[in-house]
DNA sequence: CCATCATTGCAACTAAAAGTTGCAAAGTGG
DNA sequence: CCACTTTGCAACTTTTAGTTGCAATGATGG
């Protein structure tokens, strides 16, 4: 003779664990990797705590978990369009938006924090690893275009100058990535670069 | 009688506050804003935690001094080198040098976190303003060189690329800022601009 | 439909860290 | 030398993290 039936039941199994890990991120972008707190995860999905601890032993292995998961269904690739003015726009918009996210941020704090352990650090370090691959290619077809010169003008400090800029944008400035904005940027260095 | 002498006495007044906010900034650029603990700043400067305690009441006010007091004694100015290549290779220093400190990388998390009180989310702030200020002056000196039309490229879209691309080098890849890499980034700008 | 097994919730616990208080001891200034 | 201030110290209270045993709930196979 219960007083009321739940609205679905007790959910169990892979939906708790995606309210679990959603709001992973979602405090890991809140509070960073140091101020994350378990037990206001669980609560967060609506879930006992000591279900949290049971599938997760610690606070890495969860962070570890979330953020992986984050990864996998981060798909977005950097297209071909053509030139190197629209490849790097279309670039710097792929930035903003997963930046500006849950995901993003708890990326970016994971990859600021200095303590973070081993398996954590290599995880949030991953996409950007990704990201200069995918920039390595975007380089290739610049440089076959005759549009870079990556002698003179190495990846690695162009792609600080595009991500970074973007960083202080959002993160810093907390002002959206406006198109002018973008474009500003966007011609800086192409004809940097030209 | 006292079975030993203390090297110098106890230590009280202003030589025991600098080495609380000291050990305040080193927290800071250690452990982020949200993982500050009383306790261990108080440690750290060989102090009893009451005594922090007694000075500033909350953890905010504690962290708040500390980041005014580096603050006050971060003086560096941007200077008129004669060309805009030179100004900005000399910002590009001073971005990374005081990014490459535990004062900076106490402000960079002061100003990351979102859990940053009121007051210490405006002075974390601070430092940009001020520094967009100063660079404001630097853009009007190209401007009248013919340099920098800045209604074509909007300075603060150009500082985020400056100051932005410095953070991803040494915060988030750990890597020095070369005179190379420095050049690199200068030159694309300087050349955008151009 | 029932029996069994795995998973979750719950409450009570332990452990550790944060923050507080009263008082003795040490320094400071007239 | 005496009053006053500041620090250290130890013993607290409070809060938060993490653990454990058990009842309840949901899934599964006959």
């Amino acid at each position: 003779m219960s007083t009321a039936r739940r609205d679905t039941g007790r959910a169990r199994g892979k939906p708790i664990e995606d309210a679990i890990l959603t709001a992973t991120l979602d405090e890991l972008s809140t509070y960073g990797l140091d101020g994350l707190s378990v037990p206001r995860v669980a609560a967060a999905a609506e879930v006992n705590k000591t279900t949290v601890y049971r599938r997760w032993p610690t606070r890495e292995a969860l962070v570890a978990a979330a953020l992986e998961a984050a990864l996998r269904e981060t798909a977005g690739e950097l297209i071909d369009t053509g030139s190197l003015r629209g490849d790097l726009r279309w670039m710097l918009q792929l930035v903003a938006q997963r930046l500006d996210s849950a995901e993003g941020r708890a990326l970016a704090r994971a990859a600021l924090s200095e303590q973070a352990a081993a398996a954590v650090a290599e995880l949030s370090r991953d996409p950007m690893v990704r990201a200069q691959a995918a920039v390595l290619a975007l380089v290739a077809r610049a440089a076959a275009r005759g549009e870079w010169d990556p002698n003179r003008h190495p990846p690695d400090a162009v792609l600080a100058m595009l991500t970074g800029s973007v960083m202080h944008r959002v993160l810093l400035e907390r002002q959206p990535v406006t198109p002018e904005w973008a474009e500003t940027v966007v011609d800086v260095v192409v004809r940097g670069l030209g």
